[in-house]
DNA sequence: ACATTAATTATGT
DNA sequence: ACATAATTAATGT
């Protein structure tokens, strides 16, 4: 892995817009730009590792990371995507200090960095980055625990219905036929994030193209009819 | 109701 | 040409 950069000069609008920083004056962003590294990653660029001592935290600024774990068994999991706007690498949060999984780059992508030394300053300095920071993790440990009920109580296809559709309300891109997941995703990702295999996940959208539902090429998935997969994921049996 | 195995085809560099 | 991705059928639990 390469050192992350001083960047020269960040423009204050990259974070002005970003709920963690919105509240702040532009003065304080620039002190906080001024403190950051920043770092483009091509795709699939490794940018912690489980279990790595929690030195940086990140904003992602482009893009989109992958949270990746491994199973005693070896086995991946994908625990969730995180888009851009949004931070991660929060070990200290959630009060750790080695980072909980590891963080994959779904896609190109640009994330700052500051070391984690900076953390309480930041929590205690910046208005509203506690109490902002503190919602997103509340969303995204919720919606790992949903994950983890709809593995044990639904099927295989509700569960890939379910995932879709995650995708698409949190990193959905509207196109003339639906909306297409923003990233390049595979049926193996597909399957890492549901449980199953690249096969049924193969079948399931092979099936669901031919009612219309979804339209999907190599790493590109499109749902066509939202509607249809909610009846799908909601339906009870 | 699903996984696994295996064979075949398509697609991107 | 080659590697990676996707499909499809057959068989197993």
């Amino acid at each position: 892995m390469r050192n992350a950069r001083p960047q020269s000069r960040l423009d204050e609008s990259l974070l002005t817009n970003v709920p963690p920083f919105s509240k702040l004056e532009t003065r304080q962003i620039r002190e906080i730009l001024d403190l950051a590294s920043s770092r483009r990653y091509s795709e699939g660029t490794t940018v912690f590792q489980e279990g790595e001592d929690a030195d940086r935290f990140f904003m992602l600024l482009d893009g989109y990371i992958r949270v990746v774990r491994i199973t005693p068994g070896g086995e991946q999991v994908i625990a969730l995507h995180i888009p851009s706007g949004q931070l991660f690498g929060i070990a200290k949060a959630l009060g750790h200090t080695t980072y909980p999984a590891t963080a994959v780059t779904a896609a190109e992508s640009i994330a700052l960095s500051w070391p984690t030394r900076l953390w309480e300053q930041f929590v205690t300095e910046y208005d509203g980055f506690a109490s902002e920071t503190y919602k997103t993790v509340g969303i995204r440990v919720a919606e790992m625990n949903n994950r983890i009920m709809e593995m044990a109580t639904q099927q295989v296809e509700q569960r890939i219905a379910k995932s879709l559709l995650r995708l698409i309300n949190q990193t959905g891109r509207k196109v003339a036929t639906g909306i297409e997941i923003d990233f390049p995703i595979t049926r193996q990702d597909l399957s890492e994030m549901t449980g199953s295999t690249l096969h049924t996940v193969s079948r399931t959208l092979s099936a669901w193209e031919k009612q219309g539902m979804v339209s999907s090429g190599r790493k590109r998935i499109t749902v066509c009819e939202p509607h249809e997969l909610v009846l799908l994921a909601e339906a009870t049996g």
